[in-house]
Order: structure tokens, then C-alpha cells, then sequence
DNA sequence: CAATATTACATACGCTGTAAGTGTAGGGTG
DNA sequence: CACCCTACACTTACAGCGTATGTAATATTG
């Protein structure tokens, strides 16, 4: 993290103020103060700077709240390596919570529906191709993605589809070209959703993921429900919840 | 809904302008505009009204934003009488849903952790109590409330615990009688919860119900893995999902 | 009717995001 | 060296915000 400018070290009155410093400087002031009291002026003057210098950097503060999203997301660590499919989505959706218990301001920002940024879409991308990798089928990972990211993860993602009726026609294949080196699971997922069902696009396919996910949860329940006393005794069918659920010690931020 | 003021039919310029007259302007309000253009200005000119008038009703905007997030959850459907209670959740959950997207600004509001009104808990006992009286035990209804909840019904809710530190011991003793009344269910779990383990109370409560919701969901994944094609087939463990899907048709707005 | 409580209005203050214009430092070119 | 050009920080200004404070109008009660 040490690449400051490398301009020649004769005179060093003049630390540029990068995007990144001004988004750091961003997060740091949101989490001492809340996310209310973020304001240009308070996070000029807390970069040594007039409000409107950051103009520069950033196109207004919008951007600079979907910014910090996007850091904020990038602190999410994701130790891949891991054999067990389960095991490596469970130590993401644990290090997501983390962050997010840091930084408790962010969850009602990404719940404002801003458009992601490239460490969510890293992230996105990284998450899809645990679960192909782990043998999930497109389709049962277009549902899983759903059912584990609008909790776990706390993200209730439109990441494809609505955006792509946006742009104009060309552009949008421009992107998708663009997007299918950087990100190919997500790519090949918003292909495989886009001609999925021609006329039943637009917000069907979230009723589906959203109704998948839900008799998930209520038929893991159902199944669990005369299992009284502690959960998962020796019933077979969830026998990894209980072993598991002391496994991993958080720790509520050293601040 | 046609209980104007009770006073005689003489003059009438006078309609007295009750909060909820103000918390149905700014849903209005918010949902034609936006939740960022909700002001108290914009607010008091659709009621005819100066802004500061509005004070009269209100404490102050945040007041506001907790109203209509109130206003919000008692549109939620809760048509008891069911006797399957999964059927029944799930009726809940797709009201629940079609309510937020009915009004895209609410989830954001929600994940700001504001405290809960009368229809919030109204909401939250009777869902408890659909739980408890479909056999649950107490931990289970506390484990499924949670699962559901955080992901169906979109709150991330901290209803109890936190808070009763806040006051002194006795103001939450009278709190607590007062609630016993009228929400029965919350203040069985609340109990539950509080003496379940008097050390280690804070955190690690919410810690241990994320990683049930959380291998409730991946033990799903799971069984689901190999069952490629459609999903479930004839397993037999997930044998409700697919009938269940096309079930409830959801029209997006009137509007 | 008189007294009192409730509610609406008017003014004002400090804060916000940001449009527009000014000033200047650093580097590349003649 | 002088030159200009680009990049970036600063200054000023404006409309809109939430709301503290004071006053006027209306409704309710005795």
C-alpha cells in the first residue's frame, strides 16, 4: 500500500489527493461519525482541502456513497483454496458480516440500489465461480447467488438485466464484451438469464429467485420443526449445522 | 376512513391535519417522487400547509421516516385462518414483498435500524404466533424468525435486547408489562432470550442466528446440488418448491 | 363571553450539495 | 530561459434543507 506518487522526493509539499484517499477518507469519517454527518465539507477539511477541490476527484457525493460501497466490499476477504464448497462460501458469508458490523452504515446504502462497483462485481464473480466449480449447475446458481446473497451477504442484487435496456443496443454488447474477460460467471450467467424466456423477463425472474429462496428456508424449517431441544441432535439431514456453529470466533471490531 | 373531525357541519375550512394525514402524504410523497425528495417544505405544500405546521404532529423528519416505515409494514397482509403454516408464511412473505415493491425507498429505510412501531410489532407478533402455534419451540421460532425475516420480510430486525439497556430498570420493567398485553409472542421470546445465557448476551446472539440462517440455507444448497435439470424432481425432500412456484401471481403496482 | 390550549404561520440561522469563475503550481515545449 | 498548457485547489454564490423561536389565528372549555 506504500505506491505513493512517484514524482522525485526534491519537494513534498504536494500529496496529490488521489480518488482512493478521498474515498478512505470517506469510510474513516463514516465510521466515527455516521454515515449522516458525512458531508464535502467535513471530509474536505478532514483531507486538509476545500470542499469543492474534491470535485476533481469525484463527480459529485453520489458518487462518493457508491464509492465507499465499493470499498467497504473489498474488505471482504476470500481465501480461496478451500476444497469444501460449503466450508469456503460459509468463511465469505462470515468475513461479509464482519465487514458489515464494521462498518454499520453500509448495509442501508446497498440497499439503496446504487450500481456496483468493481470489487462487488470481483466479489460477484468470484462467488459465482466458488458454486459452478463446485458443480452447480447455471440455473441452481442463479438461485443459490439469490438465496445467499440477499441474506448472508446482504446484498439484494439487480447486478444484470434491468441496466442492459439502459444503453443503447451496441453498447450494451461493447459491455458485455468488455465485461467477459474481467468477469466470465457473471457473464455466462447474464446470458444464460437474458434468453432464458424472452417475454418474461423483466421482473419475473426476481419473483422466481425470491419464491426459490424462501421455500428453501420454510422447507429447511419444516424440517427441523419437532426436532425440539437443540437443533440437529443426529437426524442426518443437518447434521452440519451444530458442529459448525462454534467454529469460527468474531470479534466485534478492535475500535 | 371517512372519520373526519366530529365538530358540527357550520365551518369546514378547518380539516384538522392529524399525523396520519402526514404519514399517508409523505408515503405518497415519497413514492411518486422518491424517498431523496421527501421534504419537510414538499410535505407541507401537498398538505396545504407551511412547513413548520408540521411540527405539530411530528417530533421532527426522522419522526417521519419511522411513521411511514410504519405505514409501510401495516399494508402487509396477514390473512390468518390458514391451517398449513407453511402456506400461511409464505402468504405473509409475498405480501410482505409485494408491499416493498410497491414502495422501493422502504428496504433502504429499514436497513437504517429505526426503531419498530405498533404495526412493525403488531406484524412481528402474529408471525411469531403463526410459528409457536405451528409446533415450533422457542428456539426454533427464534432461529426461523430470523432466517425469514432478515431475508422474506426484509427487516434486520434488533427489536429486543439492545435497547432495554438504554433505560433504567424500571422503566423497562414497565415497558416490558405494558408489552406482555398486547404483544404476547415478542415478550415470550424476549424473556427467553434475555436469561438464556446472562454473560454472553450482547452480539453473540444475532452471531448465532446468522450462521443458522445461514447453514439453513447452504445444507439447501446442498441437497440440491446434483439435482440438476429442474429442481427437484422427485426427491422427495424438496418436493414443495416446484409445484408452489407458479401459485401466487404478483402484479407490480397499479401505478 | 372570557380564558385557555392548540395549531398554523413567519422569520431566521446554520447547514447542505454544487455551479461557476479565479488563481496557481509543474512539466513539456520552443 | 520564456512560454503555454493542463491539472488541481481555492473563492464566491445560490437554492434548498431541518428546525429554533416568536407570533397570530383558531378551537375548546368554563
Amino acid at each position: 500500500m506504500e505506491m505513493t506518487t512517484p514524482t522525485d522526493s526534491s519537494t513534498e509539499p504536494r500529496v496529490p489527493l488521489t480518488k482512493d484517499r478521498v474515498l478512505r477518507a470517506a469510510v474513516d469519517l463514516a465510521d466515527e461519525s455516521g454515515i449522516e454527518s458525512l458531508s464535502m465539507r467535513k471530509l474536505g477539511q478532514k483531507l486538509g482541502v476545500e470542499a469543492m477541490s474534491l470535485y476533481n476527484h469525484v463527480a459529485n457525493k453520489d458518487d462518493i456513497l457508491d464509492g465507499i460501497i465499493d470499498v467497504v466490499v473489498s474488505e471482504i476477504e476470500v481465501l480461496s483454496g478451500e476444497a469444501d464448497w460449503k466450508v469456503a462460501m460459509r468463511e465469505r458469508a462470515l468475513s461479509a458480516r464482519e465487514v458489515l458490523l464494521r462498518h454499520p452504515w453500509a448495509p442501508s446504502l446497498m440497499a439503496s440500489g446504487t450500481k456496483p462497483g468493481p470489487a462487488m462485481l470481483r466479489f460477484f464473480d468470484s462467488t459465482l465461480g466458488l458454486l459452478r466449480e463446485a458443480g452447480f449447475s447455471i440455473e441452481m446458481t442463479h438461485h443459490a447467488i439469490h438465496a445467499i446473497g440477499s441474506r448472508a451477504l446482504g446484498f439484494t442484487q439487480d447486478l444484470f438485466g434491468e441496466d442492459k435496456e439502459d444503453l443503447g443496443p451496441e453498447v450494451a454488447a461493447i459491455f458485455l464484451q468488455q465485461m467477459a474477460d474481467e468477469y466470465p460467471y457473471i457473464t455466462e450467467l447474464s446470458l444464460e438469464v437474458s434468453h432464458d424466456d424472452e417475454t418474461t423477463l423483466d421482473g419475473w425472474d426476481d419473483q422466481v429467485q425470491f419464491e426459490f429462496g424462501l421455500d428453501l428456508i420454510l422447507d429447511g424449517l419444516d424440517s427441523l420443526r419437532e426436532t425440539g431441544e437443540q437443533f440437529a441432535a443426529g437426524e442426518g439431514k443437518v447434521q452440519s449445522i451444530a458442529p459448525i456453529v462454534h467454529s469460527v470466533e468474531i470479534d466485534r471490531g478492535p475500535h
